[in-house]
DNA sequence: CACCTCTAATCCGTTTTTTGCATTAATACA
DNA sequence: TGTATTAATGCAAAAAACGGATTAGAGGTG
């Protein structure tokens, strides 16, 4: 299979030969058998040109992922071996990036220098998949997984705000309703995408009945403060975003709320990832008490 | 990894050797190999006893779930080979099995008689994992799945009712407040369940500010009408319901609704699939016509 | 304590599978 | 027509898997 899936990719019988370390003539032979074992041909061949047959081209995409799956199962059962030591996969989305998560790596990194974290980039996969195949260890999420095998538990919930420059016109005194930003210009983060805090947005918007007027679309939080000080536009940003050291930029609490969750697997004999909880929690309520409504 | 799951369940390395057509020596040598492969060891065994390491018990679990996703990719995979002919596999939510349902596999196997089609029981694994996995192939829901790789598309929206027998007090007319059910004995769904339909109802009783009292819980919308019809209590349910054949209740709409959606995976080059879609919107139309608001 | 039983590991010869070299066969291209 | 390219095949060597017989250690028994 691990074969195959070079073949697949090179659709060349020699060169891949090169690649896996073997003669041409033992891979030829071996999808060969591969192919009688499963029944039907995973490729097309004349003598010039190979190329993938559908259920090929199926196997090769569902294969490469089971055998991640497989090559993380292992990687897991040796942590669990080793006494769940190394290394926690943590995935998060981008609103706590600059108060929550670095807070939290701060106490932990710490209190255990030895332990390894990894921010997981997010990716199309839901967070549920991904704690479920073991690809990450924790989530944080702006919306709670549901899955029996899965864990969630709310930290916090935090309003959403207003962000505006320092100089701009608005402020807490000026603000009285939504509707009266319709001829604002919007800096927002992937309205199309499908993340909780982007369908939060489009809710605001239909609610109040506007499309906004966006020229710049970006999901990178500071990215957005330092347009907005800058003069280019408002936006809608978490609360907690007032922690970062970002200046000038002004913050204007709306009705609107966004909450925080920590998702992990229920039964994950670590005691590192409950310890990452409990310290999650401890800074939720933190962070709680320092939220001005 | 097959042998060791069958040993993992003997825990006994002669009887798993019987039973996997092998030698006892062979298999003790297998069992090492893997083991030295890994890097650690699967099973404590002295001379008299086996058991499992946590690491083993893991990987017990896990490599049970791979290799079961790698036999139903191969399956899979075949089926594209032979042009997707034979089973379509499909989940859906209990309250679609007394009119969507059959008029939609009536309509269907009329059309394609070899084709044979798998009525999945709901498990605890979510639709979307289910879809992705490909242990099902369509998914009917009451909420949309979200993940990029899946298509969702909403049937129909239909009230949800009260459901009281025919010679109860309730009516059209004598119904006017929920709050005034509260003294009334209620039959209803799996409210512990975190099912969409458990969610809406749990989330119209803390609306109305009471809790339910209920004697019996059933998943079973049959029996529930059963019940109902014989005065031991009311319950709520969608309102296709009533396009069963049930006597002795009536249905009184209530504000709330539900939605069916229908999930399947986006590139499956199965014609069978989108055949299906096809004739679920077209039923899904019928039924949209045939509810009286 | 001597003896038997049970069971996983090990020794060793046999069988099966995998691999590489050399060659073949089929195709494309000049 | 001739040459280069490339997947398949014949064959022998190497590696891996396998089975029978035996060993080793633990537990039980009289």
């Amino acid at each position: 299979m691990r074969y195959f899936l070079v073949l697949a990719e090179e659709l060349h019988f020699w060169r891949t030969s090169e690649k896996v370390f073997m003669s041409q003539s033992s891979l030829s032979r071996q999808i060969q058998g591969l192919e009688e074992e499963l029944g039907f041909k995973l490729l097309e061949r004349d003598k010039r040109n190979v190329k993938l047959t559908e259920a090929g081209k199926f196997l090769q995409k569902r294969w490469r992922e089971l055998l991640d799956d497989m090559d993380r199962a292992q990687t897991q059962a040796k942590k669990i071996n080793m006494g769940s030591s190394g290394l926690i996969s943590i995935a998060y989305p981008g609103s706590i990036s600059s108060s929550f998560l670095p807070e939290l790596l701060r106490t932990f990194t710490a209190e255990m220098p030895e332990m390894k974290m990894e921010l997981v980039e997010p990716t199309d996969a839901t967070n549920e998949k991904l704690l479920l195949d073991y690809h990450i260890d924790i989530a944080f999420s702006r919306d709670s997984v549901q899955h029996p095998a899965l864990s969630s538990k709310k930290l916090y919930s935090e309003p959403v705000c207003l962000v505006v420059a320092e100089n701009h016109w608005l402020n807490e005194n000026t603000y009285h309703d939504f509707k009266s930003l319709e001829n604002e210009s919007f800096i927002l983060s992937g309205l199309h995408h499908t993340t909780f805090f982007a369908t939060l947005l489009r809710r605001i918007f239909t609610t109040y009945g506007f499309e906004p007027k966006t020229h710049v679309e970006t999901d990178f939080g500071g990215l957005i403060l330092n347009l907005v000080a800058n003069g280019l536009g408002i936006s809608i940003l978490p609360y907690s975003f007032q922690f970062g050291s970002y200046t000038g930029v002004r913050f204007i609490n709306l009705q609107e709320e966004v909450d925080l969750y920590v998702n992990w697997r229920k039964k994950d004999e670590n005691e590192v990832i409950e310890k990452i909880i409990q310290h999650s929690e401890a800074l939720g309520e933190k962070i709680k008490a320092r939220i001005i409504l």
